[in-house]
DNA sequence: TGTACATCAGTGAACGCGCGTTCACTGATGTAC
DNA sequence: TGTACATCAGTGAACGCGCGTTCACTGATGTAC
């Protein structure tokens, strides 16, 4: 890497240390890209050359602590327990991280998920490897019988996400909503996608 | 209701009115404030006595179409269908609606849905009472004999709204997406929810 | 019933703010010969 | 190896735009007496 690239990297770094600082602290909302730039020692137009926009900013300037979340969720997460455990252990780990900061990763999730598909490369990809991640998970589950094979591993993955997304929003949206009920919340949604609710009969007749 | 009453609530209308007419043809992001106010020979400053910002407007310029739509869905459903074909039935029709304007219907979504709860009245409460009708159409069920005795019906029916949410925010970011595969994605996530996943030993273990 | 006053919806102009964009420019780094 | 030029990250100032807010004001409607 040629000494042009690595400072152009640096003042990058700059920026996105400055950017988690005020997002923080100020949050998101309340600070403005000059006031980045200014926290950074970097000129404003500066700012913009590395990231088009504040979303952009705040995306990327995010992104790598989900990240590391996520892999310490699924580094700890308990080999022998059952499915629904395993679930409910990412969740557990993932509310909580959120709970750091709810204000923040509301604004993060309203500002980058509800964009037009493609506006969020990051994140998007971040998703994309979880589901997969999690849609294998399901896989070995059916070869250890506890999963029914006609059942769709990328339907259930996708399924299960969006009763854990639509939790969080719901916790992320309500600041005095205590984290257990959110986790129990899920635990019943994700308890029922897992064993249905239909009766036997019906369910077979499907 | 008094002459002064009635004409601020003609006023207000020919905002609403001029407000649907510019953001389903220039689009809600690409029109202002003041165009609306233009559109509807009214003073800038009035659109905002009567409209505290230009999502609240958004809100309620919006939300009486959908509740039109979501009437209309209900009563062409098929009584006798089963509970998985009547959600289906909401769906298509409620997709459909949506696919008339795509794009305005992600940033109406975006903007309020993602907001602090309590921002956007009007779509709460159209969404409690329209979770708290599918709740009864489920505890209905029960009696039927087609759903078991022991599934929570608002556990579920919220359950099935994520489901039906989080394919149609996926459908709105997507212009390409035909509307059909929004349907069988959903109808195949709704029915594993229906059925569950786990084989019926596990099933019946938890 | 009439008068005098209070209320209040609506007006239009102005202001401040944050964002995105543009511009000509600087100066360090890289490269061609 | 040295020189002359090209490239490009970063600068700082300026501009336009849309939104929200404020202000003093108008004039019709409502009300107290």
């Amino acid at each position: 890497m040629s000494r042009r690239e690595t400072t152009k990297l640096e003042t990058r770094q700059l920026i996105l240390e400055a950017a988690r600082k005020l997002f923080h602290t100020k949050g998101p909302e309340q600070c403005t890209m000059r006031d980045i730039a200014r926290e950074a020692g970097v000129s404003p137009a500066s700012v913009v050359v590395h990231f088009k926009n504040k979303t952009a900013l705040l995306e990327v300037a995010l992104y790598e602590d989900i990240e590391k979340a996520i892999a310490g969720a699924v580094a700890t997460m308990p080999q022998d327990a059952c499915l629904h455990d395993r679930l409910m252990h990412i969740a557990q780990c993932m509310y909580g991280f959120y709970d750091n900061d709810r204000e923040l990763y509301r604004v993060l999730i309203r500002d980058t998920t509800f964009e037009k598909a493609g506006q969020n490369p990051y994140l998007t990809k971040q998703l994309e490897d979880y589901l997969q991640f999690f849609g294998a998970m399901i896989e070995q589950e059916k070869l250890l019988g506890t999963v029914r094979f006609d059942a769709d591993a990328r339907i259930a993955a996708s399924s299960l996400f969006s009763l854990y997304f639509s939790v969080l929003m719901e916790f992320l949206r309500n600041p005095n909503m205590p984290l257990n009920m959110a986790l129990e919340w899920l635990a019943a949604s994700a308890h029922q996608h897992l064993t249905g609710i239909l009766t036997s009969k019906e369910g077979k007749g499907k």
